[in-house]
DNA sequence: GTATACTTTAATCAAGATTTACATTTAAAC
DNA sequence: GTTTAAATGTAAATCTTGATTAAAGTATAC
């Protein structure tokens, strides 16, 4: 059955979910602060990550965006009522669902399971992201073009990677710098654009001329199938 | 059930302290000064270290630092009150937990238990980690590649341990550091790639000029699955 | 002590990321 | 339509990080 880790630095409510999580079927492990969790997130094999928002020391979104420099497991965030804005700001930093606190147990199940089976929806074949004739191998973090490799560096890649996972829909400059550089965007930092125009450059060199990266004027940029 | 080694000074202390994990149902095995500690340590197969900071000749600073030049073994330590700079200090040594002195047994036990289930969550399959067709065996701390044994020093095995434990993910040079060098990354601090350089040349020769070690600029190493 | 194996530092080169600079495009205001 | 300010594309310069080799420092065994 699934892995979960449960961040909480409640104790008593952390194990008050375990219990009931492990009758429903899940394996659970707690970590009771964000660094302890993140340690988790890179050493053991967890399929899912919950994680609350409210915690002292290192607060439930810091832990989601280091969680993020590593890894893109799924994550569901804890949150206090009505923190909408936190919400907001915890989807664009790449959560995948939120539950309010306090939770009714039952919506919690019902909620993990959805995000776990979109996720293997999401991923038919390995790690494989297949978009027309463009595969991007997370696994080896490689990419290709019809079987033909290209040649990406780090940073590249992982832009192509983030695009491609959202293929289809706008991820926005911000969300990109976030995602793949680490660091929130600034004012005339043009990184972002000209990693995107090797891109762009190696793609079309690849494949006789295909522009696959579509601007969106002030919104952001798309990956379009063909 | 898991073998535990005590390293305190205080006799009376460390007695009270074997009586009760022992009812807890570990294995038991005491020492009162550092080096003894050590010796062993590299003698004895424990599954985790319970380490005085506080002793007199070698402290427990200075015996951690001598542990983790040979093992990877877990470290728990035994702290005074409120020393948080000694804290920060092991947990950069390498330390796995800490515990403030004088504590509550069950607080220990807890933190104990914490440590193995996620050291064991580590290592799922037996001790022998295989990726592809390299095999690493933490247990006699060897390597081969498909059968053919590769001469390791230490540290380079350490490095090459840690990446097989998290094969398929990156991991950054400062944990690498942490874990491998048992000490933080410092500016200009080179050893990690001149390491690095010595384990991709034994695994190409060895191999035939294959490189399984990737590079992922600014953000760690990874070792792949073919 | 001396020899040996190992680790770290130093130095150099190569690869990658970011900034700069300028051309071009876009969308809105007029 | 024309103008304008902001946003984007891209080439080249600059800065940062990684790879590799050799040399210097450390520890260990004999």
């Amino acid at each position: 059955m699934s892995k979960l880790l449960l961040i909480d630095d409640d104790v008593e409510l952390a194990n008050m979910l375990k219990e009931f999580l492990t009758q429903e079927g899940f394996t659970v492990t707690t970590a009771h602060d964000g660094l302890t969790g993140e340690q988790y997130v890179l050493a053991g094999k967890f399929d899912l990550v919950i994680l609350d928002v409210m915690m002292p020391g290192q607060d439930g979104m810091q832990t989601l965006r280091n969680i993020r420099q590593h890894s893109d497991i799924p994550v569901l965030m804890l949150t206090a009522k009505d923190d909408n804005e936190g919400r907001i700001e915890g989807l664009e930093d790449g959560a995948d669902d939120y539950v309010q606190k306090p939770c009714l147990p039952r919506e919690l199940v019902a909620r993990i399971r959805a995000i776990l089976r979109r996720q293997t929806a999401d991923m038919p074949k390995g790690n494989d992201i297949v978009v027309g004739q463009l595969v991007v191998s997370s696994e080896r973090r490689k990419v290709f073009w019809a079987d033909k490799p290209i040649v990406f560096t780090s940073t590249e890649f992982s832009l192509i990677e983030i695009l491609a996972k959202h293929a289809g829909t706008i991820v926005s400059k911000e969300d990109l710098s976030i995602k793949a550089l680490g660091r929130p965007l600034v004012k005339y930092d043009r990184s972002i654009d000209v990693h995107l125009s090797s891109i762009r450059q190696k793609i079309s060199d690849a494949s006789g001329g295909v522009n696959v990266i579509q601007t969106i004027y002030r919104v952001g940029y798309q990956l379009v199938r063909e």
